[in-house]
DNA sequence: GACCCTGTTGAACAGTGTTCAGAAACCATG
DNA sequence: CATGGTTTCTGAACACTGTTCAACAGGGTC
């Protein structure tokens, strides 16, 4: 019972990687494991360890994937004409794929590396990516921002939404009184773009032409 | 090797706590469990399950400890003059929490319960009275807003905060290129309190004396 | 001394990630 | 056709994990 080679190695890995979505989506991450991915795959378990390093690595590749998709459905976002519809329009497909795909949502953003190692640069890469799509259209909307602005401004506004797709997926929102994070989600993104926007305009500490005080 | 019967059950109890509260310290919540608790107990694992029903009540006991310490700050800050700054002090300590006892305050925020127990009433009285003392500095921010605002409000609010002090605890901040959490925490209080407490006031649908459209 | 009760344990069960020697099948060469 | 090499795949093992439970040891009571 070797060497059937009924799929090439990519096949196979492709093959691994629909498995863990589907498994995931059922079950939860937490009954994701080696030896029920190989067992609906009709293998065993150490086959698996031909295809990725380990099971750290396989989940990498699952999350390179949704990533991906929501990568690019944010990039179809980014050519909106005004910058605060594009920002909101990414953030309601950032709550959405929190909500409508929440198992797969959490094996992205609160899977832990084993013994904390750190995760290979192809990886870092995406999550890179989001946070400079998010400082684009900051900086569309205050084109006179810092470079530093618009760091600060991004990684706390996508924070922020970040925290409450959190508090949505681990339904902390109910535990606390009904909460629709739609609104929460709006609601950040309107009082906080509105004032940042207001006042990151011509810094008064900064080399602006004639400064009017605070 | 039986019946030793050094401790009482209340004085086990709290020292498997705080064995686990060293344990998580040291090496991360990874590494917990229960056969290593025990083994600092000096008592065997089965030992553990008279004291608690299993792991999941265990550690929800050590978080329920961290949970009344950042309660307690918290109220103590929330006596001050100004709400905007009781706040910022609330924040402070949440995030101070998460970057100075990051291991403990994971086991606090993200871990999950097996097979998705709901949480017990008695846990769950504590995340809901964080939500109320936000509320109720919100309130004083704004007296004329709704139930429904303050709601919306304080959950918008720390859910964003929250989110902060999740890519910190993670080290996801770094990956993106450095940016400081206190003023990722002071931006996002600043700018969304400053527009809430703007906007909130009065809202135009609602019975207001002389509504200013849009 | 006999009894019960309570604190405590060893052993077992079912599961986990991971490694590795080796078997089986395909491919190319002599 | 046979031989050898390479690739694909597996079974078994190792060291763990949470949890359960029969059984045992010691203290208190009658």
């Amino acid at each position: 019972m070797a060497r059937r080679n009924e799929h090439s190695k990519p096949e196979l890995r492709a093959l691994a990687i629909g498995t863990v979505r589907t498994l995931v989506a059922e079950q939860g991450l937490e009954k994701l494991s080696v030896r029920q991915v190989a067992r609906r795959l009709g293998y065993a378990p150490a086959m698996l360890y031909h295809l990725f390093a380990n099971l750290d690595d396989l989940i990498l590749h699952v999350n390179a994937d949704t990533l991906d998709g929501l990568l690019d459905r944010m990039d179809a976002a980014s050519g909106m004409e005004n910058p605060e519809a594009a920002l909101t329009a990414m953030a309601h497909y950032y709550l959405d794929l929190s909500r409508a795909h929440t198992p797969l949502w959490q094996l992205v953003f609160e899977h832990r590396m084993a013994n904390g190692a750190e995760v290979p640069a192809w990886y870092a890469r995406r999550t890179r990516a989001l946070f400079l799509m998010v400082e684009r259209q900051l900086e569309r909307l205050a084109p006179w921002a810092t470079e530093q602005d618009l760091r600060l401004g991004a990684r706390t506004l996508w924070g922020g939404l970040h925290g409450i797709c959190v508090l949505q997926a681990n339904n902390k929102l109910d535990v606390a009184g009904d909460a629709d994070p739609r609104a929460m989600v709006d609601s950040l993104l309107r009082h906080y773009l509105a004032d940042w926007s207001a006042t990151t305009n011509r810094s008064p500490d900064d080399a602006s032409p004639h400064g009017d005080g605070a």
